[in-house]
DNA sequence: TTAAGTGCAAACCTTTTGCACACCC
DNA sequence: GGGTGTGCAAAAGGTTTGCACTTAA
């Protein structure tokens, strides 16, 4: 889906909700489908600021909020100490690997567990809106013993 | 394991990192081993105190960490806002249901998924400590529109 | 004896909230 | 115009930390 085809199902989702599209509104929607990684609310902050796009935390915070309710966005958590946000369009079904040791996170691309995942949810009687799968271990540079500690 | 024997390799593993094995140590260690249910920190101090055991948050904060490097509990995340533990010993393999309407989370035993997981992560070459699948959505009771919002 | 652990209280950090003002429709 | 959204600053809530005191080995 294009941008602005995105764009115009937002303003139809807000209105829909009685909301309202707000010039913040419009500047963090496209800071969002800007990014192709996952990012924190600060992550976010940080860069909209680098490139002059002024919008209050709170309102940041009111908005990721948002969107992952529009579904937009989904909210992940690697252990961090902070939420990280991701993507829903335009991004191929992947699962997360987390390094223990330096905290980098490798994007897995594949399909195979969705269908066990509905299966298994649908025997609970579950009705399933979206899934996550973190596997938590050691990266290959860290069984070599040459990575630098990041911490994303 | 029987808990004697955790014990005993709990002692162990921290002789070996030259820690000390403290009264608060054990009470803390089974409580843990006590619970079958995840749990958050608070939780967790609310029913030692119930049982007449003190330790204070802060020990209680510290130990948690150390149990989860130990590899004698993980720690998982609900989106609630803090964090829940869970035994490594004594459970079942086993994948959480997390309704988005009421909180609650269900249990699903299986261990379909981890050779999946193993396999996927292979090929990264990635090595395996362990992986949490969480699997949003609304659970059979909120889907019909009986359930009472509880926030564990 | 002495390095490690504990308790306390204060600090931290991310996220949320109350309120007065601003803005979209 | 009227209700919705924003910014600010303060609060909240879980978790961590500095420091003096205590304790296991």
């Amino acid at each position: 889906m294009q941008d602005a085809s995105i764009e115009k199902n937002y303003r139809a989702y807000l209105a829909g909700n009685g909301m309202l599209f707000t010039k913040e509104r419009a500047v963090i929607l496209s800071s969002v489908l800007s990014r192709e990684d996952h990012f924190s609310a600060d992550d976010l902050l940080f860069h909209m600021r680098q490139e002059g796009l002024e919008v209050s935390r709170a309102t940041l915070y009111r908005n990721l909020k948002l969107l992952s309710q529009a579904n937009l966005l989904v909210e992940v958590d690697f252990g961090h100490g902070h939420i990280h946000y991701e993507k829903c369009i335009g991004t191929a079904p992947h699962e997360h690997l987390v390094c223990k040791a330096c905290g980098t996170v490798i994007e897995v691309n594949t399909s195979k567990f969705s269908e066990a995942v509905e299966k298994v949810a649908t025997q609970a009687g579950f009705m399933v809106d979206h899934h996550q799968l973190k596997i938590f271990g050691t990266c290959q540079k860290c069984q070599a013993g040459k990575a630098e500690k990041t911490n994303p």
